[in-house]
DNA sequence: ATTGAGACCTGTCGGC
DNA sequence: TGCCGACAGGTCTCAA
């Protein structure tokens, strides 16, 4: 499930019981995730307290007293979750009796939270960056503006535009225009701007420097649909139900619109729209 | 440089 | 019921 509305809502429910906690054990129950975990992965987490944990598009960041940074993504099917002191019963011995299936990693806080990462697709990743490489990570320094900040403004999101060729779709996939959209938010929000999918995403580019109205319709949308989609997360962790994503053969719902929902591949991925009120 | 296609891995769901 | 293919919310790499 994880966009940046997931994501963000795993940075909150991880934060208080490892925020200012130190790790006492880390267990792995596997070599590697999507790719192997760094050497002295255990090693350099065992024994650190936990200074911050942030959120930079669908990446966590959790930091620690040693200056390193742990630099989780959840993939396709990552999760955490938390047991508390009582359901610990690890003194000593390897995690635990009877852990659950693609339970592959443990983190153990000295508080006896027991902090469990699982995913099934093993599309999710964790590496230990020293600052250096935090500043320098080819991944993170090229991603775009977080889209509820104040950096991604209608301005911004025109000129990242420019000269594309891809669609605003593809566009809104891409982490370097704006980072966190993924396959869902991104026809949420175009929906939302009544945007076509399928238009080219220079249509958004700058007039004579100056961003259009689809440029500064597009940008509330996103705001808006992640704004919400984080607060459902908050309020009700039910999966929530969304405007057109999967809802293909569905009445639109956009107020005095009859369009019904239709569903187009788009490089491989599914794209959820109305043919009437997308433009 | 940009773009599209394929790969990574497992689980689930619909059709036969 | 059981098998089989298609598909799933994300990146990364490679080739055109």
């Amino acid at each position: 499930m994880p966009e940046l509305p997931e994501v963000e809502a795993v940075r909150r429910y991880l934060e208080p019981y490892v925020m200012h906690q130190q790790i006492a054990r880390v267990y792995l129950r596997r070599a590697d995730l999507r790719s192997p975990f760094p050497r002295g992965f255990r090693r350099r987490l065992e024994g650190q307290t936990v200074d911050s944990v942030m959120r930079r598009a669908k990446y966590l960041l959790v930091t620690l007293s040693s200056r390193d940074t742990l630099l989780m993504h959840l993939g396709m099917s990552g999760s955490f979750r938390v047991d508390g002191p009582e359901d610990a019963s690890l003194d000593g011995g390897d995690y635990p009796a009877g852990p659950g299936l693609h339970d592959h990693v443990v983190f153990r806080m000295a508080s006896g939270a027991v902090v469990t990462f699982n995913d099934p697709r093993r599309f999710g990743s964790m590496d230990l960056l020293t600052p250096v490489q935090l500043a320098r990570h080819p991944v993170l320094s090229r991603l775009g503006p977080e889209p509820l900040s104040s950096a991604f403004d209608a301005a911004t999101l025109a000129r990242a535009c420019t000269g594309k060729k891809v669609s605003l779709k593809l566009a809104l996939l891409d982490q370097r225009v704006v980072a966190g959209l993924g396959n869902i938010y991104a026809s949420e929000a175009l929906h939302v701007a009544g945007l076509s999918p399928f238009r080219r995403a220079s249509i958004i580019a700058t007039l004579s420097g100056a961003p259009r109205d689809s440029a500064v319709r597009l940008m509330r949308a996103i705001k808006r649909v992640l704004a919400q989609a984080i607060d459902r997360q908050i309020r009700d962790s039910r999966s929530s139900r969304f405007r057109v994503y999967d809802r293909e053969g569905e009445r639109c719902p956009r107020a005095g619109c009859a369009g019904i929902i239709a569903r187009r591949s788009q490089a491989g991925r599914s794209t959820f729209y109305c043919p009437v009120c997308q433009k």
